[in-house]
DNA sequence: TCTGTCTAGATAGGACCC
DNA sequence: TCTGGGGTCCTATCTAGA
């Protein structure tokens, strides 16, 4: 029989503010709130936890927040940094063990099982070199799995303290899996959201432990593959490794809400074509090609139209893109109708040889017009300058 | 040549995650 | 009264070709 495994969990508490808390240390014990503007109909990315004590949570619209705790100050998450802060984390985090997923900018799963101490000693000791080292706060989970791990993590930041940041640490020990999960609502499941959450209830499934002990062959007939799995995930099995890798990006797409609706033709299709610009940039910088083309729209009553065309050949060309997004829009949009939101995205990706070498001949030859610029700067003076940036124009 | 069946791929939408 | 952005995965339906 092999030795059961050792999993963690990692999550930095309150991620993006924990930041802007190191940037601005005024901030500190005081509710404010990460995100977008209320004018621009922003959510809450993240929120401290003296704004949390008013009712304030994540993916909260900005306004409502405002509403519910009026000295909210508000910090524009267009600042970044949180990257880079992300990555100091990860490093040390690698230093414990290579066998890391991570899975957002601010949460991962480490495969611990080869080290010899346990679990809690080796949570608290990464805890400890983040807080000192990074001045971050962290909360982690452990247990035999990875599903386990995360809600053990869940439950523990939500039973601390409120107020102030968890920094919890919270082990289920092996053969207690079932037993931990049964208490707990089905919504704390992995894969379980409003809808599920809604059709279990229906069904007279509120708990972990109701829907343990439910026929699991009625729920994979009423929930399918999906019923299957949460029958098992709801015994607290599961065999998911912790993949070190990361896979390989399967679509890149941007969209932007407006402010207010826009139901102006020319107005939406000059969106579309900056989405598609940087969508084309994204694909160059991660060295992609895509071959299908999508489109989103939001209306303003909430409905979702996506549309997708696939292409002979891949591109990461911005004209190509705006060109098909733009067809695709032409076809699907009521005219007048006010649009919310446009969105554009590239699937079926392929890493992008033949394209990138063709950017890099561009490079090269950006570089040799440069290089060329310079020399007639030398001899002619500022001057020169407006007719090279028309050359570059042409490049 | 026409029709039915099967299958794979494309498409559209939904649910969920952080 | 409101509901972001960037992803992944799944399912139902449509369609084209064997």
């Amino acid at each position: 029989m092999t030795a059961p495994r050792k999993i963690l969990h990692l999550d930095l508490d309150a991620f993006f503010c924990a930041v802007e808390e190191l940037r601005n240390p005024e901030l500190k014990g005081k509710p404010f709130a990460v995100g977008g503007s209320p004018e621009k109909r922003g959510v809450v990315a993240s929120c401290s936890y003296p704004a949390r004590a008013y009712g304030v949570h994540s993916a909260m619209p900005m306004s409502q927040a405002i509403r519910l705790c009026p000295e909210l100050i508000i910090v524009s998450h267009s600042r970044g940094g949180y990257s880079a802060a992300s990555r100091e984390v990860m490093a040390r985090v690698r230093e414990l063990t290579p066998l890391v997923q991570q899975i957002s900018i601010d949460e991962a799963f480490l495969d611990v099982s080869d080290l010899p101490e346990p679990l809690e000693t080796l949570a608290r000791r990464l805890q400890t070199r983040i807080r000192e080292e990074l001045r971050l706060p962290c909360s982690l989970g452990g247990a035999t799995n990875k599903l386990v791990a995360k809600i053990a993590n869940d439950v523990g930041k939500s039973r601390a303290g409120k107020g102030d940041y968890p920094n919890a640490i919270t082990i289920v020990p092996p053969g207690q899996e079932a037993a931990f999960l049964a208490p707990l609502p089905v919504r704390a499941l992995w894969g379980v959201g409003p809808k599920t959450e809604e059709k279990l209830q229906a069904l007279g499934i509120f708990t972990i432990g109701q829907l343990a002990a439910y026929p699991e062959r009625e729920l994979g007939g009423l929930l399918g593959q999906h019923g299957w799995e949460l029958a098992r995930r709801a015994r607290g099995i599961d065999n998911r490794p912790v993949k070190a890798e990361r896979g390989q990006a399967k679509s890149i797409s941007k969209e932007t809400t407006f402010a207010r609706d826009v139901s102006d033709g020319r107005a939406l299709e000059a969106a579309l074509r900056r989405l598609a610009q940087d969508v084309a940039r994204s694909l160059r910088r991660k060295g992609y090609l895509g071959r299908t083309v999508r489109l989103k729209l939001r209306l303003s009553d909430f409905t979702t139209l996506t549309r997708q065309t696939t292409l002979a050949k891949p591109t990461d060309d911005d004209r190509v893109i705006a060109r098909e997004v733009v067809a695709l829009f032409e076809r699907i949009w009521p005219a007048g109708q006010p649009v919310r939101l446009v969105g554009v995205g590239v699937t079926n990706l392929q890493k992008g040889l033949v394209q990138l070498s063709l950017w890099e001949e561009k490079d090269a030859r950006m570089r040799d017009l440069q290089a060329a610029m310079d020399a007639l700067r030398e001899k002619y003076g500022q001057n020169v300058i407006h007719r090279g940036v028309d050359e570059w124009d042409k490049v």
